[in-house]
This record gives structure tokens, C-alpha cells and sequence, in this order.
DNA sequence: CGCTATAAGTTAACGTTGTTAACACAGAGA
DNA sequence: TCTCTGTGTTAACAACGTTAACTTATAGCG
């Protein structure tokens, strides 16, 4: 009986026009301007509909960041990147940073917005990418080349480096940054004087 | 006449009301929770007085938070900072982070959320604070200590590390932190790691 | 076949929110 | 005394996330 895969793809089908629109509507205008209301307008169904394929407006996003993420973790494929572990490392962090920048809203919702009530699941490709970094570091290590023993911390420091260029660059237009403009290579810059900071010597 | 004085006086007190009504909110629930209704129900006036005293929510909340980053401002006072010119950049980092993590509604606010209605006035005191992480990072350069040249570069760049670590801690719990538990010592480690990531040779 | 439980969709509503129009009223200045 | 300005109110608007109540098709079963 056929029937109920059938059911089952039309579910899955209109389940796939609720993600992309929303996901059409996420990067453009942002968490706010998604609503339930314009999802269900743009693919022509009732709001209600949405709570039949979502928990809420949060589960909804989180299933279309679960998603994109997921592209984050190939764009870290190590086997990507050179030999040399610490330009390795160099290169993890700039592929990094560019997702970011090329899905802002995506990274907000991951890693700037706090949860209490739906918290990201532990298996996200957000946090697998953590575990790529993670990784990455331990090797550098192994190689002799950095100065601490503390893997976990290293890889924690490197991230919020990145983490925090990102953030700034993805928050403030650049004429509305404190002072003066950032500078065009902020990211590169951070990059290498985090990566530099934990080098041995 | 004394009269127009003391309206003054008396508009300049219900605007005090409603600040610090609206900073109580602010502090412990965060900016959603912080309603227009709930500010008024507090300091017993209708949530219509509140647009005499402030164009929006995003105004009072702005004033809110000029008024807290002075006490930032006062913190980074580079007189009460050691003499040795990367001791200051130290100490200095710190002193920013320890300020962001007892007052993270209002970081948000003024760091982490992007505007396009009402971006920070140039003069507010959140932007004068990355003025005296400039004029500290020139004093080092002076000091013959760093690598680079470029001054404001640097100081964004420390400003990124620094940030991005305050950004990690206020937004996860620990037991949401990503594979691991932070590093009881991310914040040190981000601020040390970072300025030695400049420092010359 | 006929009955029924279930799944998927709808409409209409509830309780919020930020914000504003319309109005009341006190009092300063002419 | 009249009028204008400032300060406050009530009541409403439009938009939001969400849900209760209802319809309808249909799969599964006697």
C-alpha cells in the first residue's frame, strides 16, 4: 500500500515550502520579519497549517538552521584544508567566518540568541562544527606547536575570537562602527593574532 | 518665576520613574520583557505618558543604556590601570569584560543589536569606550610593544576577541556551551591570547 | 459496504505587543 | 478673560504567536 508514502511525501513536501519559504523570508529581513502569518501567505496555506509541521516559530527556525548549518560543517571538511596544522587552523577560522557572514541571520539565531525553552539539540551541525575546531586543535598540538596543554580552552579561545569579528562585523554597518571603520581585514587580522596568541614561543 | 523650574523638575522626575522602573525590568528579564504596559503599570501612570518623555521603546531603551555605559566609561579609567603598557591592554580587557558580564541586557542592547532607526548617537558612551581601548593600544605602539602599525586596526581586532568571548558566556549556559563546558578561565585566556597574538617578536 | 478514528486543513478567536488618535484639563501669557 | 501649550488620560488599531473548535477526506476494520 502505497498510500501512505504518498501521504507521507505530500507531508513532507508542504513541510519543504514551509522551510524554504521561511528560509526565504530569514535571510532577507531577518528573525523578526518572519511571521507565521507571511509564511502561510507565501505558500498559500492557513497559519494553523504551520503547527501541524512546526512546535512553534522557534522549532521552525531551528529546523531551517539545522539545515544551513549543515553546510557550515562541509564548508569545515578538514580534508579541505592544507597540511600545515597551523595554517590549517588558519583556514578553519576564515571558512568559518565566511559562512557566518554569508547567513547572518542564521548565525545570530545558533549562537547569539539565548534559550531557555527549546534549547539546540547537542547532535546540530552548530555544535558538531565546534567538535571540527576541537579536533583541529588537539592535532596542532600533538604537533608541538602550541603552548598550552588545554585543548578545550584553546579551541574556546579561537572561537570566541572568531566568534566576536563576526558578531561586530555582522552587527554594525560600517559607517555606524564605534569611531572608525572596521578595518577590512578585521576578520584575517583576528584570525591570525588568536591563532598567533596560542603558538608556542 | 520658579514655576517653569519646577515643571521641569517635575518632568525630569517622572522621566527618572520611568528610566529606572524600566532598568529594573530591563536588568532581570531582558528587553521583550521590558513593555511600554509593564513600565507604566510600575510607576502607576498610562503607557501613553511614556511617549512624552521618550519617542520609543528603542529611545527609552537607549537612554537606559547611556546611562549605564558611563558606569563602563568610569571602569576603563585608564588612570586606575598599572603603568606597564600591556598590563593596561590587560587589565583593560577586563575591566570591559567584567562590566558586560554584570550588566548583559545592556550589552546586548547596545553591542549586539543591529539598528537601522535609531543607531547610537557618535558621543554615547559605549562609543567613547573603544576610544580608550585606541588611545591604549597607541600608547603600547608607542611603547615600541606591538608588531603592527595600524592602530585602529589592532584595537578592533582586541576589541573582536574580547567581545566575541563576552558574546559566548552571556549567550550559552554552561551546560549549553557547545560539546564542552566553558573554560572557567575563557576570559583571560581570550584577553591574554589576543594581545599576545600583537605583541612584537 | 458501512462505521469510525485519525490526520490535515480551515476559520475565528484570545491575549499580547508597540504605537497613536482623540480628548481632558491645568495653568501661563496676552 | 481667552487662548495656547504641555501633560495626562482612554480607547483604539494593526500585527503578532498561538490555540480552540470545527470540517473534511480517507485509511482501517467489522
Amino acid at each position: 500500500m502505497g498510500i501512505t508514502e504518498r501521504r507521507e511525501r505530500e507531508k513532507e513536501e508542504i513541510r519543504r515550502k514551509i522551510l524554504d519559504a521561511a528560509r526565504e523570508l530569514f535571510m532577507t529581513e531577518g528573525y523578526d520579519k518572519v511571521t507565521m502569518r507571511r509564511v502561510a501567505d507565501a505558500i498559500e496555506y492557513s497559519p494553523t497549517t504551520i503547527y501541524h509541521h512546526f512546535e512553534d516559530k522557534d522549532d521552525l527556525v531551528e529546523a531551517l538552521c539545522h539545515e544551513d548549518f549543515a553546510k557550515l560543517l562541509q564548508a569545515l571538511d578538514p580534508a579541505q584544508m592544507p597540511a600545515d596544522p597551523i595554517e590549517r587552523l588558519r583556514q578553519l577560522g576564515l571558512a568559518y567566518a565566511r559562512f557566518a557572514l554569508q547567513n547572518p541571520n542564521q548565525y545570530r539565531f545558533m549562537f547569539l540568541t539565548p534559550r531557555e525553552e527549546h534549547p539546540h539539540p547537542e547532535d546540530s551541525p552548530g555544535y558538531q562544527s565546534f567538535g571540527v575546531v576541537r579536533q583541529m586543535v588537539a592535532d596542532a598540538k600533538a604537533a608541538g606547536r602550541l603552548r598550552d596543554d588545554d585543548v578545550d580552552a584553546m579551541a574556546q579561545t579561537l572561537w570566541a575570537c572568531v566568534h566576536g569579528a563576526v558578531c561586530l562585523v555582522t552587527t554594525f554597518r560600517p559607517e555606524q562602527f564605534p569611531c572608525v571603520p572596521p578595518a577590512p581585514d578585521l576578520i584575517e587580522r583576528t584570525v591570525d593574532a588568536s591563532i598567533r596568541g596560542l603558538l608556542k614561543e
